[in-house]
DNA sequence: ATCTATTTTGAATACGTATTCAAAATAGAT
DNA sequence: ATCTATTTTGAATACGTATTCAAAATAGAT
């Protein structure tokens, strides 16, 4: 049992009922000036806010939502905030969400796939939506979430059959015209330097990639998957280019995991792109930087961030609009990290 | 006015009421199980359980926090979530605060100073408390937090007669403790390459920077204020480097700003630590990587934030507690930025 | 001034829970 | 078996709002 605290008489902040009083009107009157919409004379609106205004009256989102069965609260899961991208991804989530009034419940996971108990609290509290980005949602969690009417939404991820909305950039699209790119500047001896297996992302790439260089009959690829860090990339590459020296050229899953494998590359002798050529993801801000010119693949960040904020407007709209799963283009970056061969 | 959408019957979801009737029991009693702390016979408990799972129920938290005056929610707002010291300041108040039960309401803001619009949705949302990083409350803000009964917390800032909390890292300590270590490792000439002017931490940091070369002497003191931005960091190096070739030394706001100092000084032809030493603040990740040997001054984040939410959770149990200011002591360390002269 | 159509208003109610208070049930002692 | 002390229970209520429904007020036409 919890202390109540030495608090004092507990001075209750102004209800719709005090302003009411003060303003000699009824409750009523009062929540439809603040809940907008309804008519009101301006004779008692003007009574009403100038009441409200001297209580420093607001309106209690939990009492309203209460009656409107909207929370106006919307959950965000992130599995990989530390990586810059996602630190941008929550930043444009925000400024767009909050205009419309959505508050933005932040979480955090370590795991691939969220369970069910990870999303409990969030049902409690009853937010119209779920935004989870770098992850996917368990066959438990969509269950659950569709029962109890809460949309979700997967960002940058995207699953067969999840019966779950997605916003993704077209991963297999991006790593064909990569490789084409790679290709055509004349490698021939590839490392593709991955995230986690077998996440869409990491599948869809791999088979854009594999495609392009079946084509033109490339054999030499080799594929280490790893995590979305630096330390990742860091240490498959060390591995790759002490054992093999041949390689021309390594495709990363991320910028984050090709920042590791240039400077892996370097401390083993490479010189970049002299020596070796290095594509990333993403098109992070620190690309800028002057040691990591770094060749990559932008994602449309701010358009998936607006897809996914449509889509899930829409569909908190429309509990039974069919799933809609979104891939995204983006375009390939050139800066200083790919060299064209002879 | 908003379409309903074309949802279905809306399936509602279980309540108390439901439970206790599919349990035989009546609703304060379910509501007892659920609340905890009451007495309930098992028989009854284990029926109510049954009934609950059956129907996949959930207490609904808005209607709980209307009566018990929780909202077991609690708001921060960021300024600078893409700098890699704040995301990991966001991770772990999400760590240290979900499992208690607390939802963390994510908001950005890129102003300096929290004004009163600023946080009128928290204060609708009835946060119980508001952490503010890298940021300022207005008085204004201020006042009207504690008079809606909310607390407030600055995280690393500090501001006189504020009245509000505020955990932070000792800057003039540390700033004491660098410039002790930078004039004993023989430098003489130094730059400081810091966040915004007026700032506390920039002042207590100069504070303790000056207090030293005075004690010593040393009257080359150069003072540069920007963002805590690489971009910042790289400009201002820049046009110090190319302009004062004589610079032993610079000091720099964030470890941020100095990967900036560093990529602009090694670009205008400087060696690190060889011809310039370069001393970061907060000691993120980033400095294991290679490029970036940082000598750096270890914010105790990790204790940082626990102090935080131990000071939140007091404040949230007694209104009238006296704010409280707790600075933090961090430690050097050392890297590869600082040479000892001759 | 009178009548009708329209707008504005307030009383009553519901949202889903926790808690109070008094009654009922149970446990424990003899 | 009876009596008392304790535990368990349910009915009623309150939290603060939005909305419904009917009544009151107003606007507009003649």
């Amino acid at each position: 049992m919890k202390s109540a605290g030495k608090s004092n008489p507990e001075k209750r902040n102004a209800t719709s009922e005090d302003v009411a009083q003060l303003a000699g009107v009824s409750q009523a009157t009062v929540s439809r000036v603040f809940a907008g919409g309804a008519n009101v004379s301006e004779k008692k609106r003007k009574k009403i806010l100038d009441a409200a205004a001297e209580l420093e009256y607001k309106p209690n989102a939990q009492a309203r939502s209460l009656i409107t069965r909207k929370t106006m609260m919307v959950g965000i899961i992130m599995r990989n905030i530390k990586d810059p991208f996602y630190s941008a991804v929550l930043e444009i989530f925000h400024t767009r969400l909050s205009p419309l009034g959505y508050q933005l419940i932040f979480n955090n996971s370590e795991n691939e796939i969220i369970e069910e108990w990870e999303i409990a609290k969030l049902l409690e509290f009853n937010v119209e939506g779920i935004i989870v980005t770098d992850a996917l949602l368990s066959e438990g969690a969509t269950r659950k979430l569709k029962r109890s009417g809460i949309v979700s939404i997967l960002f940058n991820r995207h699953a067969e059959g999840l019966n779950c909305s997605a916003v993704y950039c077209d991963n297999y699209l991006a790593a064909q015209q990569i490789a084409t790119y790679l290709v055509e500047m004349g490698h021939r001896s590839f490392a593709f330097i991955s995230g986690p297996r077998n996440t869409s992302t990491t599948v869809d790439r791999l088979k854009g990639f594999q495609e392009v260089l079946r084509e033109r009959n490339i054999k030499e690829l080799t594929i280490i998957p790893g995590t979305y860090t630096y330390e990742s990339g860091f240490k498959s590459a060390q591995e790759l280019l002490t054992r093999n020296k041949k390689i021309d050229c390594i495709f990363c899953g991320s910028d984050i995991i090709a920042l590791g494998v240039m400077d892996a590359a370097r401390l083993v002798g490479f010189r970049i792109p002299e020596d070796l050529s290095v594509v990333g993801f993403d098109n992070i801000r620190m690309l800028g930087w002057t040691p990591y010119p770094l060749t990559t693949w932008e994602q449309p960040l701010e358009d998936m961030v607006t897809s996914t904020v449509e889509l899930l407007l829409k569909e908190i709209d429309d509990k039974n609009a069919a799933p809609r799963i979104i891939a995204m283009k983006g375009r390939l970056v050139i800066r200083n990290t790919v060299r064209k061969k002879k």
